[in-house]
DNA sequence: CCTTGTTTTTTGCCATACAAAAATACAATG
DNA sequence: CATTGTATTTTTGTATGGCAAAAAACAAGG
């Protein structure tokens, strides 16, 4: 039926579909932990949030579940939340999740990604080596998100995505000091080079190492920034 | 300091930490919606669950958000909630998640098991054997579940445990089908002793390869289940 | 039958209330 | 003074009722 010429054109005007209260406030509070405006540890009183936040105890409540199904928040039966503290433990944990989920998405990658996708995925390689030579304004976590995203479409696994997106938050608190080394980012932008270089070969083994190597690098400056029992204060 | 030996005799003498209303109603409705209570698809109207399971529409939404976030259900805006369905993408996709991730596990259970794990898992491979070959009271579940546990105990790493539980109750919809056929229950059961034995030689890379073909297996029993196009019921 | 208006549901959010658990401050007692 | 006990205040967990706005169901009118 191609009748229905002028309609099914499939102009895309989207109102913009509006965030909705209760979205806000877990993301705004996500960042808040994420860049350390909350401490580790330190408990959160939903009275003072609600009044922080300007919105009712009932939303900013449905918004700490989210946290806490993110594992970002820990609840204490009748004592109630706090900012989960990052062992050292729960780090090696999440790294070692990160290595296996990443792996499989290099793999699917290299499996399914289109010609778009690759492209995509090496310029983003590309500025991501711009931002960190000339030190341009967007932030290199920025631009790495966008490599990430691109990577996991094209991994086409919506599972392993959503899981990334998570460890991802959770392991920022660490990362905010991990990946400002300068070195380390000089190193990490070779890895990816070379990760392209594999993805685009269709060389899924080789990408699979290549990434484990990635993210054992990674977990190992990270893990250097917390190196003891402590922690992260008490 | 062998003075405190009274106190720090570890004695567990916890009281019962009572269940918490949300908590009971989140895992209500978990079970309800694995049992196929609730149909995929089918649309949970908040004032009618309410009205069925006697608790407010502010604890219930709470419970919901929970069930959100393990992607049991799907939340439209404005709309409300329904049940997900699974389409065969999103369970090649569980599959492929769960493939890694237990094959973490196996990886770091043959690296840091103690014997006591090794003799544990053992022993609930050859009960589940017993409760195959003469049907037992408890179900295949209940007691791969036990294996489950000690297995992930073992591994010590609770980051990927979570997420391990999280995608096996939302795989459950298939798998009581797929777990039903007698004859992949019992090849079911020659692979885990096959692990088992890897396990136990702390051979990792061997039991790498034979979590990765069990969970292989498996998939393919259970996607056999919904073949084609359709998800499962409109 | 398709379009348009009208009513009913249902969601999203808020304010308030209150019992019970926990934290805190304070008193008393050895 | 340290410990134990008691009273006061916070804070959580849950419930109720309310209301605007989105969606669904229904009713006319073309």
């Amino acid at each position: 039926m191609p009748a229905d010429s002028t309609k099914s054109q499939d102009m895309n005007l989207r109102v913009e579909t509006l965030p909705g209260l209760r979205e806000q406030v877990a993301e705004r509070l996500r960042m808040a932990i994420v860049v350390g405006h909350f401490k580790p540890g330190e408990r959160l009183i939903e009275r003072e949030l609600c009044d922080m936040m300007g919105v009712s105890r009932t939303s900013l409540r449905e918004a700490l579940r989210e946290l806490q199904a993110d594992g970002l928040i820990t609840l204490k039966p009748n004592k109630g939340m706090s900012v989960s503290v990052l062992t050292q433990e729960t780090a090696r944990s999440i790294y070692e999740v990160r290595q296996m989920l990443e792996g499989l998405a290099a793999r699917l990658f290299a499996q399914r990604a289109s010609g778009e996708e690759m492209k995509a995925l090496r310029a983003s390689v590309e500025e991501l080596a711009l931002v960190y030579q000339d030190f341009s304004a967007e932030t290199f976590i920025d631009v790495k998100g966008r490599f990430y995203d691109i990577l996991l479409k094209g991994a086409g696994n919506e599972v392993a995505a959503d899981m990334l997106r998570r460890i991802h938050t959770r392991a920022s608190q660490l990362r905010v000091v991990s990946l400002s080394s300068s070195e380390r980012a000089q190193e990490s932008i070779r890895e990816l080079r070379a990760f392209c270089d594999a993805l685009e070969a269709r060389d899924e083994d080789l990408a699979w190492r290549l990434c484990l190597d990635h993210v054992q690098n990674a977990a190992k400056a990270a893990l250097k920034s917390i190196p003891e029992g402590a922690p992260h204060e008490a």
